[in-house]
DNA sequence: CAGGATCCGCTCGGATACTG
DNA sequence: CAGTATCCGAGCGGATCCTG
C-alpha cells in the first residue's frame, strides 16, 4: 500500500502506474472534455463553444493527447467542409466512471471546502 | 449535465464547484501526499523521505494548501526539537473513497494506456 | 471547418541557503 | 526538526495568424 506511489521501481517501464495515468489527466483540461464528451459525439467547433474559455490551440493539443492514450475516438469524415467528429473510446467510458464519483464528491463538498478556505 | 463544469454563473462564488475543487488538487503533489497519509499520523521529515523525490519546498507549500482547504490537520508538539505532525482531517478522508475508485481504475487501466500510448 | 505554427507571459516546481 | 526566502528554468496555456 505505501509503494503505490513509488517511484523508484523500474527504469523502463513507467515506475507508477498511477502518477503515470493522473499525471497526463491532470491537466487543465482533460477532465473536462472527457466529461463532456459523455454519452454523445461532437464536433471540434462544437465542443470549442460547449466549453467556452478554452483556446482552440489548447482544445485541439489536448484531444491529440486524449486519442492517443486511447480515451477518445476521432472519426474523419471526407466532406467539404471537412467534419470531425470526437467521442469516449470504451477506454473513455469506463474512466468516467470513477470520475463520476469524484465529481460528485466534489459537488457535494465545495461549500465545506470553500468555508475552510475563509476560514483561512 | 452539461451545465456541470459551467464556467459562467456567477461572479462571486466560484463559477463551477468542480473545477474549483479540482484544479486545486490536480497539481503534481496534493493527490499523492493525500494518499500517503491515508490510515496515518505522519511527521515532516518522514512524509518527505517517504515520497522522495518531493523538494521539501514543495512538500511544505502543498501541505499548507491541503490544510487551507480542510482535507488535513497539522498538529504541531512545542517540544524540542519542534514536532509537527500531519493526518487526514474527516474531510480528506472522504475525499479518498472516490479518490481509491480512481486509483484502483489506474491500477488496473495503466497497461492498455501505455500499449494505446505506444501504437502512437 | 478543423486544425498547425509561432510567439510569449506566467505559474509550477526544483535547488540552494538560511532561520527558529 | 520543520520549515521560509530567494532565484531560476521549463513547460503550460493563451493570442494571433496561417493553411488545406
Amino acid at each position: 500500500m505505501t509503494k503505490q506511489f513509488d517511484d523508484t521501481s523500474s527504469q523502463f517501464d513507467h515506475p507508477c502506474p498511477i502518477r503515470d495515468v493522473l499525471d497526463r489527466i491532470g491537466d487543465q483540461w482533460s477532465l473536462l472534455i472527457l466529461k463532456t464528451l459523455e454519452n454523445r459525439t461532437i464536433r471540434f467547433t462544437a465542443l470549442h463553444k460547449e466549453i467556452g474559455d478554452i483556446s482552440r490551440q489548447m482544445l485541439s493539443r489536448t484531444l491529440k493527447k486524449l486519442e492517443k492514450d486511447g480515451y477518445i475516438v476521432r472519426t474523419i469524415y471526407a466532406e467539404t467542409p471537412p467534419r470531425v467528429e470526437y467521442a469516449l473510446s470504451d477506454l473513455g467510458q469506463s474512466f468516467l466512471k470513477p470520475m463520476n464519483a469524484l465529481i460528485t464528491w466534489a459537488n457535494d463538498n465545495h461549500k465545506a471546502i470553500n468555508l475552510a478556505r475563509r476560514k483561512s
